[in-house]
DNA sequence: CTAGCATTGGACCTGCAGGTCCATACGAGG
DNA sequence: CCTCGTATGGACCTGCAGGTCCAATGCTAG
């Protein structure tokens, strides 16, 4: 399984998936043709059959994996970190400011509507990246819940969950409507919900 | 423009559509070659493109067109009588069912993944949608606020924002992970809030 | 030094899906 | 019942993108 790699092999490899990542990120998966990614890494196409040998779908879950980890990677330090509503509205900054610059190049969109379809794997890498995602967000949470800034009764995951949601809309919706006015109102009135424990008991 | 279509004529360029439409739901759109559509629908190439004379491109917009019309024709009458409370938990246990029932054969899944970049009118009848949606929702809020039922300092169409953007979330991460439990938090999360008003000023 | 495996380049193959074309059948109006 | 445009069937074409193959080159370790 662990095939081996020089360091200089390694190294290649790398830059394929980071390569093929921006591609995807840019023109969105089913536009990129495996030439596309080796003019940009400046690869042949021996290289890229030999680090990934079963081929294109290989090759997108590597990029799949490389992303989901860049997502949550975004974030930090505010994500993992939200112990006062100051650390909240910090990391809230963040996610705004994060997605007003990157525009239509998300890479959300690229993991989850092609890839998941196709590979079997990439879908259990943007589950996982999901989840994750939402742990975070419910630990913040719980957090608060332990200093007395959130009410006890408010259910964690569950408020976490629908926080989760009102991004991936608001990111969707800014994908198609090219506005963050989704994205801003969703967290703002997912963050407002949780100072007032408001539907999520 | 307007192509000289006898009845039977329409009748099977209307079969088309809606064949297509459920094979795209069904298979997703990179995935449907026009060998099924025919296949499904009984036709022939020679009568694809005698239809759609710009190929596949046109019958994709065709279809994203009617799958806009039908996500919101699914939700009435409930979404365009939201008028109170019950009638709102109406319209919220209606798009819990519904998306439960479809599960994953998703047209927005459809229409925003794919369809967005590749046809250029595609993004625009999804945009309209949204619009659309939207509209209703905060013709609803406004109505409510009409009655007193929610505080008049509620902004109406950044509330619908929000709750717009909770559903997409959810819906996405219904055909992620599977279950339901990111579109209910979201619902009754954003729910809570136009009741309270917490974050929607 | 040299053996052996990793690495690289690129020519070539092949299936397939979108698209073209034409020959035929139908059907409504005169 | 004739005629012309619509409707239909399906053979055929073609470009292209993923994938195969092999020859050549470079590392690295013993």
């Amino acid at each position: 399984m662990t095939r081996a790699l020089t360091r200089k092999g390694a190294a290649t490899r790398q830059r394929i998936v980071v390569g093929a990542a921006a591609e995807i990120r840019e023109r969105g998966v089913e536009e990129v043709r495996l030439e596309d990614v080796m003019a940009r890494t400046g690869t042949s196409k021996g290289q890229l059959f030999h680090y990934f040998p079963e081929g294109k779908e290989e090759l997108l879950l590597a990029v799949a994996e490389h992303e989901a980890d860049q997502v949550l990677a975004d974030q930090e330090p505010m994500l993992s970190n939200l112990t006062s509503w100051p650390a909240w509205q910090a990391w809230r900054d963040r996610l705004i400011e994060r997605y007003l610059a990157q525009g239509v190049k998300c890479p959300l969109n690229a993991l989850l509507g092609q890839a998941g379809r196709r590979a079997p794997g990439a879908q259990a890498v943007v589950t996982g990246l999901m989840w994750r995602w939402q742990g975070k967000i419910a630990e913040g949470v719980r957090q608060m819940q332990s200093t007395g800034d959130i009410a006890p009764e408010v259910d964690a995951e569950r408020a976490a969950a629908a926080l989760l949601a009102g991004i991936q809309g608001g990111v969707l919706l800014m994908l198609t409507t090219g506005k963050i006015d989704h994205l801003e109102a969703a967290l703002d009135v997912n963050l407002g919900s949780l100072r007032t424990g408001a539907g999520t008991t």
